[in-house]
RNA sequence: GGCCUUGUGGUCAAGCGGUUAAGACGGAGCCCUCUCAAGGCUCAAUCCCGGGUUCGAUUCCCGGCAGGGUCACCA
């Protein structure tokens, strides 16, 4: 048979270029020995999740620590899965999570010379290659039909046989050079597979960076490379793209580890050297008894957005991820606290082979601990960035007031103190701390646990000794001193000593006071909410809290 | 079902033939305290099951069992 005439047929010559042109076209990279390309490959569906970002965190860290590359390139070889604005989304939302790209799809960056980065748009290089594989006998042209394949694979299913396009199934591998003209002569649609020389019976030991020694078979499949609207499929694709963009580390989901047979053989037909290969786990989930898979359609927390409207601190998530990736980053973190997180030397190899679940109660904790460390001006910063898109119109009015909410802040949060407030692990929560500081937002319920007279007894006589200019130390004598007025113990201690004989004590004053002031029984320092409320407002909550009292009475 | 892969407290996990089997989150409790938060201290909780190999197995081997992945002209 003759192969170039063969290709040519199926093949049109206009426009490709000769393969070897394309090793000078994209030259290895200047680049240190050890450092690593990587990429992230998505395809251009729009919706970015936290597989995504945890694989591309990855990748991010492998790149970066290692002072190589981490470029961005498209897969949009699916027509049906595209959307548009789907890939400036993906930049968007990494860089909301602080992971840029060096280079690729959509990024300015004078590095662009191994674009370009949309594989429709690499249609040519492909066409080139599939060519060559033509000429050289490793692929062929198919011509079944989809109602064929379906045939083929339940009669396979039926016989318990393996599924698939290969040995005495394979029929269009054995097709004559006449039957081939014939068909296409009549212009049947056809794909191209590869010409498969692999065995099952052979395994092959594939060392991956993250599971180690894996065993694997050899592929003996006639996967299609090329679709029949002239597009490659994803396995074709990849090898050229990640040979030619100089990629060294592959990093992508477990569920790639099947078909890596298919990618091997695919690199050997083409001369190509393999990239590295890394396969993460993916992150579970607790549902009922088990773990799965995080899902698209069940679990809101899987989407990005979540997390963003949410309010969670976008630090915090990946700090959190790391902990997954390398799980010694944790104890490294809780050493430097303070520290960058690009300052931990993450290593690929250190990942864990098991799939891990993803637990909200770590991330909120970890989200909790940024968002304590923040500054009174960072902090003030980060909830106003969630109050521009998620806040009430109050909130947003409050948030004018910057000078006024990082006083707020600063108390409320304890920042810039030793006291910090690290029950805030979202944004939401942080907003609503504060709204009794705001007289439209202050919405007291008047919880008391006291009698009417007992409460009225002590807002009036703390109104009556009432000094803004007092200290802590003034202010709460103050408090003390109110005791007795309604048969309560003044000091702790007498009242540990003899709890029966008062009504109750300080803190009980305090928890009246505090009640009337901002409306809730818990919240920070009272006497320093007060002086930010001002004299006229403290004594306006305490004068309400009293006259809500007496209708209730009435 | 075939093939690949994983199995240490509730969760994430150190550990790599001999350990009191780290640490973190979560849980329980105590202390401190004007409440909350924070902080300090304490406690409970783990090597999937059987067989080997070995003086000795959580660690090595085999077999179960249980998870996960995958079997497209989708990536």
């Amino acid at each position: 048979m003759n192969l170039k005439k063969l290709a040519s047929a199926l093949i049109p010559d206009e426009g490709l270029l000769s393969i070897d042109k394309y090793e000078h076209i994209y030259p290895p990279r200047d680049i240190a020995p050890k450092a690593e390309v990587t990429r992230l490959a998505p395809s251009p569906t729009g919706f970015i999740h936290l597989g995504n970002l945890y694989s591309a965190l990855a990748d991010e860290r492998s790149a970066h620590t290692t002072d190589g590359i981490f470029y961005l390139r498209i897969e949009d070889t699916d027509e049906k899965r595209k959307v548009d604005g789907a890939v400036e989304s993906v930049i968007r939302s990494l860089k909301y999570f602080g992971i840029n790209f060096d280079e690729g799809a959509e990024i300015q960056s004078p590095l662009n010379i191994y674009g370009p980065y949309y594989q429709r748009r690499r249609a040519e290089i492909y066409r080139a290659f599939v060519k060559d594989m033509i000429e050289r006998g490793y692929a062929y042209p198919c011509f079944c039909t989809e109602d064929e394949l379906n045939a083929v694979r339940e009669k396979q299913t039926g016989e318990k046989k393996t599924t698939g396009y290969y040995g005495e199934y394979a029929v269009c591998r054995n097709l004559s050079e006449s039957e081939i003209y014939k068909n296409l002569g009549e212009g049947k649609p056809f794909v191209i597979r590869l010409k498969s020389q692999g065995s099952i019976e052979n395994k092959i030991i594939f060392r991956d960076a993250i599971k180690g020694e894996v065993t694997v078979t050899e592929n003996d499949q006639d996967v299609v490379i090329l679709k029949s609207d002239g597009i490659p499929t994803y396995h074709f694709a990849h090898a050229i793209d990640d040979h030619f963009m100089r990629t060294t580390l592959v990093i992508r989901g477990e569920e790639w580890l099947s078909s890596l047979p298919v990618h091997l053989e695919l690199h050997k037909a083409l001369g190509f050297k393999p990239p590295r290969y890394a396969h993460t786990s993916s992150l579970m989930k607790m549902d009922g008894g088990t773990k799965r898979k995080l899902s698209k359609r069940k679990d809101p927390e899987l989407s990005l957005d979540y997390y963003r409207k949410a309010g969670y601190f976008p630090k915090a998530v990946v700090k959190y991820l790391m902990t997954l990736l390398n799980s010694d980053f944790e104890e490294w973190s809780l050493k430097n606290p303070t520290a960058d997180y690009r300052d931990f030397k993450f290593r690929i190899e250190k990942m864990s082979r098991s799939g891990a679940l993803f637990d909200l109660d770590k991330l909120n904790d970890v989200s909790r601990t940024e968002i304590s460390m923040l500054s009174a001006v960072e902090c003030f910063e980060f909830l106003k960035g969630w109050v521009t898109e998620f806040g009430t119109p109050a909130d947003k009015a409050h948030f004018q007031n910057e000078e006024y909410i990082i006083k707020v802040l600063e108390l409320v949060m304890g920042v810039g103190g030793k006291k910090r407030r690290k029950d805030i692990e979202r944004a939401e929560q942080g907003v609503r701390l504060i709204d009794y500081f705001f007289d439209d937002t202050f919405a007291p319920e008047y919880s008391y646990r006291f009698d009417a007279q007992t409460v009225n007894t002590v807002l009036g006589e703390f109104l009556k000794t009432y000094d803004p200019a007092d200290d802590n130390s003034a202010w709460f004598a103050k408090v003390k001193a109110i005791a007795p007025t309604v048969g309560f113990a003044g000091e702790m201690s007498d009242y540990k000593k003899e709890p029966e004989k008062y009504k109750g004590n300080v803190s009980d004053i305090a928890e009246i006071l505090r009640i009337a002031v901002t409306g809730m029984p818990n919240s920070p320092d009272l006497c320093t909410i007060m002086r930010i409320l001002g004299k006229e407002r403290t004594a306006e909550r305490l004068k309400r809290g009293m006259s809500k009292i007496k209708k209730k009475q009435v």
